[in-house]
DNA sequence: GTCTCCCCTTAACAACGTTAAATTGACGTA
DNA sequence: TACGTCAATTTAACGTTGTTAAGGGGAGAC
């Protein structure tokens, strides 16, 4: 009874948020689990497989339905901003994330325009504006998190930098993206 | 007479493509120059110091003017391109470019949207739209080169990976969603 | 000719990811 | 009860990495 490769995820996880990602070893791992480094290969085939059964974890969390059934547009939105969160709820969360691996990417949940697609939308045209949605936020949340490694906090490289405008309100930046995303979005698959 | 940061950071640079951030070493690139490893210490503080050097690099070289003055759209556009050719140019260079400090972002050269600023457009959204559009770049890119580690050739991991659309040629994909945004960007400096 | 300062080398360290081999413990079978 | 099996872990070790400390060489100033 020991064990399981989302055990080790999870306590990675977990000391993400200690050490950070640079500080994020096997060994540490592995002793919060009350094991050596080695016991882990038994599980994992190497450590960026350990990394990729991380995000898959992070990914799964993040994977609610929103509390009640939402308009289209408005769960796109919604698991934007869940998505976001999910990266910020872990230091370093988005260089964790991005450029994993995942399977076929709804942004999270049941696909938000399958009643559309199903009465006629173009899919590849929905889907292609999922893929936009979804890069814009881990882009965003990317650089949000080099200036806030952890919410609230700044770093001392952006201590009294130039352009001090980068630095205003993140989370009124990160929605006047995802409006201008979504507007574009809105528009572009109406033209279709 | 010899080695500046810049020649450490070019080195770092064309090595980048030969073996990849994770092959990426001090020895390696010391060894490139004709020195041995701690030389570097004398003109960079550490590795990741080294890192943004070589950022701020791969950047300048994108910063080029385009070959004929464009509309402020156009502009916006072709420099959304230049960013992404920039970071493809680079194995890694998603990575190696993301969470990188950066002084003032004008989305490369001078700020797009500088004379309609003058005549009485709000700077912060138009810095805003620019930071949008940057964002949807970096994501992209960086999601991109996860599945085509360098132009043309497909990562292991992917051949035969479910949900094929997100493979579909990616320079389409990437205009249709600098489209999406570019649209969304318009119309909501508009509405101001 | 000697001082000084820049730039580099040699030597070494602790820590890391990873592998090979030995060890434990639980379970089914005789 | 004894034996074999197999999963899960440990002990030990290896090569490599980023980084530091201490020293050396060589050019120019006094």
């Amino acid at each position: 009874m020991g064990l399981t490769r989302r055990d080790i995820a999870r306590a990675g996880l977990k000391l993400l948020n200690e050490v950070g990602l640079n500080g994020l070893t096997l060994r540490l791992i592995a002793a919060d689990l009350g094991v050596k480094a080695p016991a882990l290969y038994w599980h994992v085939k190497n450590k960026q497989e350990l990394l990729d059964e991380m995000a898959t974890q992070m990914y799964a969390d993040a994977d609610r339905e929103p509390p009640e059934p939402l308009e289209e547009w408005d769960a796109v939105a919604y698991r934007a901003r869940a998505l976001r969160r999910m990266m910020l709820a872990h230091r370093d969360g988005g260089k964790v994330f991005a450029g994993t691996y995942l399977g076929d990417l709804s942004l999270v949940g049941e696909h938000p325009f399958r009643r559309s697609i199903d009465a006629g939308l173009d899919e590849r045209r929905a889907g292609q504006v999922l893929f936009t949605v979804y890069s814009f936020v881990v882009g965003f949340t990317i650089e949000e998190q080099a200036v806030y490694p952890m919410p609230g906090q700044l770093d001392e490289r952006y201590r009294g930098a130039p352009g001090g405008e980068v630095l205003r309100n993140v989370d009124d930046r990160f929605e006047d993206g995802l409006e201008i995303v979504l507007g574009g979005a809105r528009q572009w698959l109406g033209q279709a």
